[in-house]
Parts: C-alpha cells; sequence; structure tokens
DNA sequence: GATACATTTCAAATGATGTTGAACTATTGA
DNA sequence: TCAATAGTTCAACATCATTTGAAATGTATC
C-alpha cells in the first residue's frame, strides 16, 4: 500500500454513510451483502446514494462486489484494511515497538472468513 | 470511541500533508516534535498551513501538545490510534475473527513508548 | 417479449475543505 | 525593554465532495 492508496481509502471511510457500510460489510465478512440489503440497513437512503458511495469504496480498494442473479453483492476486502492500519502504525515508536509488529502481523491473518485457523 | 469520532479521526488522516504528521508522529512515539520540526519535515510548507494542519489532528483527538519554551511538541496519541482502528474492526466476522480479537487487544497495550514490556 | 426488480449513471444544486500571506501572541536572552 | 525566535489566527479565495430524482442498464420470470 502506498501513500496514495492510503489517502484514498482513508477519505472513504470519513464520510458517515461509508464508514457505516465497511463496518457492515466487516461484521457480514466473506459473504458480503448485496446492495439492497445495505440500503435497507441504512434506512431512508435512496438507492442513487448508496450506489455512488459503494463505488466510491470500491475505488478505494476496500470492497468488491460480485453480481449474484439480479442482485450486487458486495464485500470487505481485508487485506486492504489490514494494510491499512499497518500503513498506519508502521514504524511506530521507530520500529522498537514489538506490541504494535504483533497486532500488524496478525491483522495480515484475517481473510473475512470465521473459519480460518486461529495463530 | 463513538461514530462520529471516528469519523472525525479518519477526515483527519484523508488528508496528505496530516497522513504525514501522524505517520511522523507515530514513528517518533511518546518524545513527540516540534511544530518547527515538522514543518522543516515537510519541505516547502508555510508555518500557517503546518499549524492549521496540526490543530485540526488535535481537534480529532489523534495528537496532542505541550510547550517546551519557544518550541510547542507534538505527539501521538496512542489509544486514540488503537480505538480507531478497534472502532473499524470490531465484530468482523460476526464476532467469530479471533485473529482480529487479538490484534485489536494488542494495539490496545502500545502506549507510543518503546521500552513498554511486549505482551 | 413484456413486466417487474435490482442497481447504476447522469447533471444540477448545494455545502464543506484547503491554501495563502500578513498580522498577531508568546517566550527567551541580550 | 528590545529584538529575535516559534507558532497561531484571520479572511479571502479556490477547489472538491455530496445529494437528489429522473432516466438508463442489466437480469429474472411469466
Amino acid at each position: 500500500m502506498d501513500e496514495n492508496q492510503a489517502l484514498g481509502a482513508f477519505a472513504a471511510i470519513s464520510n458517515q454513510t461509508r464508514l457505516r457500510i465497511v463496518r457492515m460489510l466487516v461484521v457480514a465478512g466473506a459473504d458480503g451483502r448485496s446492495a439492497g440489503a445495505i440500503a435497507e440497513a441504512l434506512e431512508g437512503a435512496p438507492a442513487s446514494r448508496i450506489s455512488f458511495h459503494l463505488s466510491q469504496l470500491e475505488q478505494a480498494g476496500l470492497v468488491e462486489s460480485r453480481r449474484e442473479g439480479r442482485s450486487i453483492i458486495y464485500s470487505a476486502i481485508f487485506p486492504a484494511l489490514s494494510d491499512l492500519v499497518a500503513f498506519l502504525m508502521r514504524d511506530c515508536c521507530e520500529g522498537h515497538c514489538a506490541v504494535c509488529d504483533k497486532a500488524i502481523a496478525l491483522f495480515a491473518k484475517c481473510t473475512g472468513r470465521p473459519t480460518h485457523p486461529v495463530v
């Protein structure tokens, strides 16, 4: 992850609607959630607005989409989230912080599947 | 950390100058860095601009400042950073992701001091 | 192949953010 | 107390992001 990707990703989650979507998709894991279900969870939001924000998130590399029948299913890209955290905390305390190093390494192992092996 | 604090924090680090400052202060650890030293590292930036961004970061709760003689020293607020990460990844995979839970718990232990005990 | 459903695209209006230099405040030391 | 150093505040200007409904696209079902 380079600086521009990180800036795009942070800009993406600095909007209320988009932050809510990302958190929703983090909880949903690899299964993801359809655009319609996302819009419904964010009650009162017109479809065009959700679509705009979903495409911003996809642009930022934080979520991906796949078509399933009439629906489009969005899911979080977990490696992108862990890279983002790593970008922010890298070289913490002049590189002498073993605790952060460990946390960064652990985040890199989250795949979005609850069944992944516990390290 | 509530949603509004998280939104403010993400907005803060979605600007190039501010992201560079935060990363610089993450590396610097608890010692921090003076406003002048920060401006110098970001060559070409007028003092008023750095000052504006530092106050935005302080407003967002990500950095704090203390006066030392003529200088004002800024440093990262490490618990705020770890809370921010936790806010984003909380309840990952419907709460069934032991790896993320572990990583979140570790980040909470980083104090910004390279000498803190390795857990 | 017509209809309903799920979602995206578009253009116009609105609102929020970032940059600049000049003037201001606070601290130190001669 | 005067000058030098370190940062901050201000107001004007420029730029970018968000919301909206209406129209368009792609997919399933009758």
